[in-house]
Order: C-alpha cells, then structure tokens, then sequence
DNA sequence: TTGAAAGCGTTACCAG
DNA sequence: CTGGTAACGCTTTCAA
C-alpha cells in the first residue's frame, strides 16, 4: 500500500516550493508556462492527485450532496434516487448515499456522518422507524446547518424544502374511480400503516368511501392479508380492492388470481407496484403511478437552487399520482 | 445558515485550552472527572460535532468503504449492494455508493473522487462501456494504494480481489438441462453481448449445444429480439429458448405468450431475471439464480479481511448460479 | 514569478 | 492534570 504523492513531496522532488507547486496545479496565473509545464509532467509521472479530504476542510466545500434513503427494495425509492442521480450527475456535484435500512439508528448514525463536513446539503425519506418514534431531534436543527430536503416521508416539525407526493388525494381519487365504475364494496390492504405515506392513503380511502359503505381495512403482513382477502372474497362481501403498496398490492394479486376473480373482473384491483412488474402481470395490474423519477428530479434541482441561494424561503412541492389503467380495473 | 461550533470556539468559551477539550471530549485518562463533565456538557449545550473532514485527515483513516456500481436498475447489481450493506452495516465502516450508469466517465470520475483519500477501500464493478472500451487506466496501480475488490464483471489484468459469478458454467448447465428434458432445437438471446457476463454466458450456451445443432444467436435490443422470435417461433424452427438477461428474458416471455407457447411449454424458456418478477408471472418463469445477496455478502466480508491484512494475497471467489425451476421449463 | 507562512479542525506528543 | 505546538495536505495572502 504506497500512499499517493503530496504536494510537499512533489515539491522536494522538483525543488520548488509548496505554494508554487500547488498554484502551477490550478494553473495560477502566478506561475510561468515553463515551470507549469514542469511541474505539471512531474505530477502525472508520479501520479499525483489531490486529497479530497485537504481540499474540502480547506475550502469549506465538498460539492457532495448526501441522500438518505431508507430502503432500495422500495422500487419508488430506487426510482427517484435515479432521478436525483440524472440531475446531479450534470453539475459539478456527487452524490453519495446512505441506505438505514428503515432503521432509526442507522438513520441517525447516516445523518450524523454526513453531516459533519462531508456533504454541502442532506436529500432524506426519513425511515418507517424514525416515523413511528416521531423522534426527529436529529433532524432538528440541520437545517441550520446545512440545506436539508425531505422527500416522500411527511415531518412537519422540521422547516426545510420538501418534496411530496400527493399521496391523500391519489387513492382518494383512484377510489372514487372504483366507485364511478360501480363498485360497491371496496376493501383496502396495506403493509405500510404505520408510515405517514400509508395514514394519509388510508384516510384518502376512508373518506372516499364513506358515502359508499363502512371501511373494510386490512392492516399487516402479507399473510394476514392473503387470508383475510380470502374469506372475504369467498364470501362475496366485497367488489373491489385498494392495495396501498407493492407487497400488498401482489398478496391482493395472487389471491384474485387464486380464486380466478381478477380475470373476469369479478374483483377490480388498484395497487401500488413498479411499472415492469405491473406490466408482466396477467392480467396486468392497474396502479398508482408516483412518478418516482419526477420526484426524484423536482428534488435535486430544488436542492441546487437552494444551495445557490440559501436565504430564500423553503418551499414544498407536490408531485401529483395519476392512475395507470390496465387489465385488473 | 450557521457553521458547526469546532473545539477552538469551545475551547474559548470554557476558557481551557484546545488540546484539553480534544482530550476530554475523548475520554481521555489525562483529564480530571470534573472538567471533563464540563466540557461535554457545555459540548451537548452548543450542539458540537467533530468535523469529520478533519478526523479522517488527521487520521488517515476514513472507516469508509466506497461501492462504485454500474447502476441499480439491474436487480442483480441491486441485491449485491443490499448483501454489502448488510455485512457492512454489522461494523464500524461505512458505505459511500457511486453510480456509473454504465459510463466509463462517470467510472473513472468515481474512482477518482473516491480514491483520493474519502475511502479506505473501493469495491466496483466496472461499467459496460469501460468492459467495451477496455480502458482500466484508471484501475491500474489504484491497488496499491488502496484494497480494491471488482465483482461480478471480469477484468483479468488488475491485481486485486474477486468476486464472480460462473456465468459460463450456468448458462452451460442450464442448456444441458434443456437438451436433457429432449429439447432440440434452442435459441439464445441477449441485451448484454457488449459485457464480459454476456459473452461468458453465451460461450456456455454456444459450448452447451455445440452436439445438438448450430448455435442459433440473437443479440440487440429488446425490439429485434422480439421480431427475431416472433419469425422462429412461427416457423417452428425453436423448441427453447435461453434468454441472458432481464430485458432479454421479459422480452422473450412477452413473445411466448402473445404465441401461446409457454403455457403448454411447446416453447421452454430459462432466464435471468428478479426473484418477485419471475414468480408472478402467468406461467412463472424458470430462471438462474446468481444469489446476488451472497456475492455481496462475500465481497464484503473480503473487503473487511482486506482491511485487516492487506499484504496477503489476494482471492477470488466464485459463487454458484442455480436453476430456480418454475413454470415455463 | 516565486516562496514563506497562516489556517481549515483535529489529534498527539511533550512540557510543565 | 493541563496547555503549547506540530502535523495531516491543501489553498491563499502577502512579501520578496
């Protein structure tokens, strides 16, 4: 393990001094062609780069944005970390990025590490743990340290941009939908109530029906789901179901399948899943589309504004769900 | 936007001297009970974190193993990231992930970045275009100045550690498989000819049938792929088909079904592709398993050896592909 | 055109 | 037990 070529050591070699050295690099106007040139050769002969680590504690700056996400299973996660990506990959900045595993801990233990000089600004969906302690102290108090953007995962105790899904009004809308078409009993499952994400879907749905038929709400693994789907459905007490996320939404799918009700449309079936698997389904699943990579898009160029300009007043924005329609409704 | 408080300021406030804050701050035995609760009282009071920009500088050492992956797209890449996590998540490292979208650039920016003193150790799969351009400049000697580990995509001419996958012996295995359930006539499609994965593959496949027939080879885009099908099916010239990737695979299943081949298994098809997708598709599709989750798990715990001693030689290790038998075989 | 020196925020050695 | 000082690798001001 050979440590990379310092200045200093550059400097010796070439019996120059530090400062020259350093100037020639950045093509200081101070510095002759020639002893540029020189010292220029000697950096790519003996392979010098900068340390990152020198350059960011010197300058203050790490043009490194740092986003937190709580899972990459989540395909709407993973989608809008791409959009991030394709946005910051055309300016000056990285990214760098912490996974908690929708665990509190580690969720703390990201922010804290990228908070302390490694990162300029924080992109973060907070994680299912941290929404169910309602702790944010860790959060409390970054924004005035650095620009911090939240996305997906609603937190009002915290004043910084934010970018959010219009998640009450999607299902309210889908659901209305299933109703317009004439569906009378309409049953929501969801692997998601304890997120802010799931309450407020849930309450879309709760109140879309409520003019309809008292709410049939299965809440907790898929399992629970499959079986109480199933003796629903068995009992034809119900005409419709509302999946809140992708693991529901395939429990609700391999039931209707199972009891061949999706087919023929005895049973209309809305969810939440990735497009692919949507797609590939038989029959193919009508979903929620969030528009992950709009998400993740409208994020990174708020955030870049920001750190353009630091004073002005935080903003948040709602990227609109729409309803893919395909075979299941 | 105001800056962390740093232990000068601290040191000013309580009126002791920097290096004895430093200490106390660090449990040191130097310090007396008493101040020391002072001092990290007045720590919490003032919301002090240590800069780790100047930590790591200081020490040498940032506890940050850098993961630099083509993209997450690929469900494979994604599932080795999560096994990388996992093991990761168990220590005092911490993980910085950078995302190529299989772009030599965007590559050789990574590595870059990451090299320069931001990481303690590099774990990478290069991307496709760097594999088509055959370029590793930026790989070689990088070695020497830190442990760097590549997966999954073979690059023989850096020294350094390994994980791969035995894409030949898979896909060979997989096409004995067919020609042993009597299948005669087998058609091999691909997204992925450009990478060495793709080509491994496809010597597996060509090896495999080389005593039942001609190799019957499609490689491109989704699109032709299916035109191709479409006219061999038809024509009844295929009996099997071998797909090499996720594209590939959905394609080759799209045509199947939309021929009404694969119910009846007139046509079988194997191919690669994500858990969830291949069991919830009508029928589910037989796929190689490259036990993603494991070749990240053991890349990791490679990299934490690595760490400890670096001078030993390095490894490579291969981890097994198998059948995952389901409907359409 | 070049160089000396201070400073970014830490840690650690050595004196006192 | 406490404090001064050098050092990590770099940039930048100021002097020469």
């Amino acid at each position: 393990m050979k440590k990379n070529i310092t200045i200093k050591e550059l400097s010796k070699i070439l019996e120059v001094s530090i400062s020259t050295v350093s100037k020639a690099l950045n093509d200081s106007y101070e510095i002759s062609e020639s002893t540029k040139q020189r010292i220029k050769e000697a950096a790519k002969l003996y392979n010098y780069k900068p340390n990152k680590l020198a350059v960011n504690l010197k300058s203050g700056k790490t043009n490194t944005i740092g986003v937190v996400l709580p899972s990459l299973k989540n395909f709407f996660l993973a989608r809008v970390l791409r959009g991030i990506e394709n946005v910051i990959a055309t300016t000056q900045y990285n990214i760098i990025i912490s996974i908690t595993n929708e665990s509190f801990e580690k969720e703390v233990q990201s922010v804290q590490t990228l908070s302390n000089g490694l990162v300029d600004a924080i992109i973060i969906a907070v994680s299912e743990e941290t929404q169910i302690k309602q702790d944010f102290s860790h959060l409390i108090g970054l924004e005035d340290e650095i620009p911090l953007l939240m996305f997906d995962r609603e937190v009002n105790s915290i004043d910084c941009d934010r970018v959010l899904v219009d998640d009450y009004d999607a299902v309210f809308n889908a659901v209305n939908g299933l109703i317009s078409d004439g569906r009378k009993s309409i049953a929501l499952v969801s692997c998601i109530n304890n997120s802010s994400v799931g309450k407020l879907r849930t309450k879309g749905y709760i109140v879309a029906v409520e003019n309809t038929h008292d709410p049939i709400i299965i809440e907790g693994s898929e399992e629970h789901i499959e079986n109480e789907l199933s003796s629903l459905i068995s009992q034809k007490k119900i005409d419709a179901i509302m999946a809140l996320d992708q693991e529901s939404s395939l429990a609700a799918f391999r039931i209707g399948k199972k009891k061949e009700v999706l087919l023929d449309k005895t049973i209309a079936l809305i969810g939440y899943s990735s497009t692919v698997i949507s797609e590939h389904l038989t029959p193919s699943l009508t979903t929620i589309d969030q528009h992950g990579k709009n998400v993740g898009v409208t994020s990174a160029k708020l955030m870049l504004k920001r750190l353009e300009k630091p004073q002005e007043k935080r903003e948040s924005i709602i990227i609109n769900s729409t309803v893919q329609k395909r075979l299941t409704s």
